[in-house]
DNA sequence: ACGTAAGCGAGACGGTACGTCGCGTCTTACC
DNA sequence: GGTAAGACGCGACGTACCGTCTCGCTTACGT
């Protein structure tokens, strides 16, 4: 239970997340010491150690709380069998657009200018999962497919996390149900092209 | 004029870029030392500074000696009016994927599994100048799109690097061409739709 | 008034002061940090700074102890005029020996392998009273001597330094009386030529 | 050999050696940091740990440079059957204090106020071989005595390091001959008599 | 006897020093 | 002139104790 835990604790550690965000976005992670996150966050550096045995941990502790987040916010998973088209996006997409929006800065710091890898890493793999099962939905497994099955889907969630990126990049300039309807239109048709069934008959 | 350069110099500097890139490979730039490289060159660290500042420049030269390679390889731009379909790809975007393919090797480290954040970002800036042309060729820049014009040349380039990931890590399972084929399934019918141009009427 | 300090922190130091000598036994005061006391002592760390500032305050408090209970038992001096002799000891000398003995653990610490350096210091300047005064019974003080003075009163102290610690490192092989006697035979021929009188002529 | 050394590692050395006796006479051995010493010595705190691992070795390699010395000095032996007397004091006795004159400051900091245990502990049981062996030539070691051997030998060494501290704290206000001698008048007539053996007949 | 002020356990925190590691500079000797 | 070897100043690392500070619990003492 979060409320149980000490007050102090509680203030130290966001004091310290609060502090690495801010200077990833101004020189990196790799550029970063213990020193510097401690320094910003008006904390000991010896304190530091206390709660977080690197500042890898510590990076990896903010993610988690972020992806939690998201998480809980996708489960149940709010499963929509409506037609998917140009306006009427998958509901999780939705979901995971405002969750984006929610963690604006945070976002825009992990997948912007400085990149941190290990987060891109982790968040392609926690795409696969939701992109997987819209996948088969449209398209069997086992049917042959003019373009590699792993290409089409590694390529779907490159696509939704360069998209965020563009986004949190650039302040946001539409909603977060705009984006997921700009993520069916730029994807959807190469892909179903690229699985080989038919062009679904939208209205332009 | 590289062949006037003395010999023992190249190959210190041949050994160290091939030690750095191992090394990469197996943990990550990061977490590289001059020492581990300088060992894994069999020269002395002194070596090292006597010619390259820090690993940082290290790293810059090796991405520019592959770069300047990519560079000659497109210019003269091949300039091709054909009709784009996915059984004729741009003539320079085959050529991209030539060019990875000779340097297989080198992308499939910077774009793997520890990502090189400086590479990426660099990759992007060059990808950008070749898509923006071909992207105003297809649509008059003043034109209002359905989708922001600059979150569709991102995603294409995204997508672009994407593609060249899956490739080098999965050990080249199709032709240079296939790729470059690939990429106009995969790209240009949602970039078409998403630029609000009529769909080219291709045979499946 | 010892009776009226609460029984929790009598209780306390008691404890404390036994851990800190047990400890010095087993590796030396320097090696010693507040968290062995307390950990010793079974009692929290916290607690300890309640009592003591330092581990040094905690061992000036044990010194004192004890040397108050010396300098009483000394008190008042027990003037003996008699002549002294191999089998005539000074009285007080005799006292320092029986007192040397119910402590014999605390100076067997102190004077043993660790040394204790402050304690020495201050067990010397101790001893220096007592010597002085006996000193000038034997040769007024004016009077040149063939050795300096300050040496001889010097050896004197640390003579008896060094028969304590022998004593007590060997587990009282003998008598506070006998080891009295044996002072008395060791160092006084040798002060009394140094000082330039006669020697007492003694039974053997 | 000491003359193949680096000169800037001699140099170093040399600087922390004098560094750590000054500070010793300052604050004593243990209230000194490493980085005390550095300080002192114009050394970078990294380059200390080059040659010591701790300020304790950098301790014993000073006080076995000062042992390598006086061991040098008294081997061979030089092997008096004089007569002992308050006028002929054993030759290595003479040979001692000169040593001692040598490294005047060293011991004076040693054995002075803040005594280093360490240092005591060893001197003692270089100064027993000696005494040892002197001892024996008097009173073969099979026959009792009236006073313990051990505690005669004890004190007899004690009383050396006693007479050198007060030699070398009050500015050695006479020549190593007349300490050697100091020492004959001060030791030998209460322990010939502690051995139970007649007195020589010295001309007073 | 019992209520309350104290002593105490627990532990977060700001500090200082530790001993280690890697950086980048420099000098010396070799080839 | 390029390289190997390695001493050095420097700065960050992660650890260990220091001494201070709440915060509750419990325990001896005084009415």
């Amino acid at each position: 239970m979060t409320h149980n835990v000490d007050l102090r604790i509680r203030r130290t550690r966001k004091l310290l997340r609060d502090a690495l965000v801010e200077l990833i976005d101004e020189k990196g992670f790799d550029a970063i010491t213990v020193q510097d996150i401690a320094a910003r966050a008006m904390i000991n550096r010896a304190t530091f150690y206390r709660h977080f045995v690197d500042k890898h941990e510590l990076l990896e502790r903010s993610m988690e709380d972020v992806w939690s987040d998201l998480a809980s916010k996708l489960d149940p998973p709010p499963y929509d069998t409506r037609q998917i088209g140009p306006h009427e996006p998958p509901y999780n997409l939705v979901l995971l657009f405002e969750h984006v929006e929610e963690h604006a800065n945070f976002y825009r710091v992990m997948l912007g200018k400085w990149q941190v890898p290990a987060f891109t890493e982790r968040m392609r793999s926690f795409l696969e999962t939701i992109a997987q099962e819209r996948m088969n939905m449209v398209m069997p497994q086992h049917q042959p497919t003019p373009v590699p099955r792993t290409l089409i889907s590694g390529v779907a969630i490159d696509m939704a996390l360069s998209m965020i990126r563009w986004w949190v990049e650039n302040h946001r300039p539409c909603t977060a149900e705009d984006m997921a309807k700009h993520y069916v239109v730029l994807s959807v048709f190469g892909i179903y092209r690229a699985l080989g069934v038919n062009q679904p008959d939208w209205p332009g």
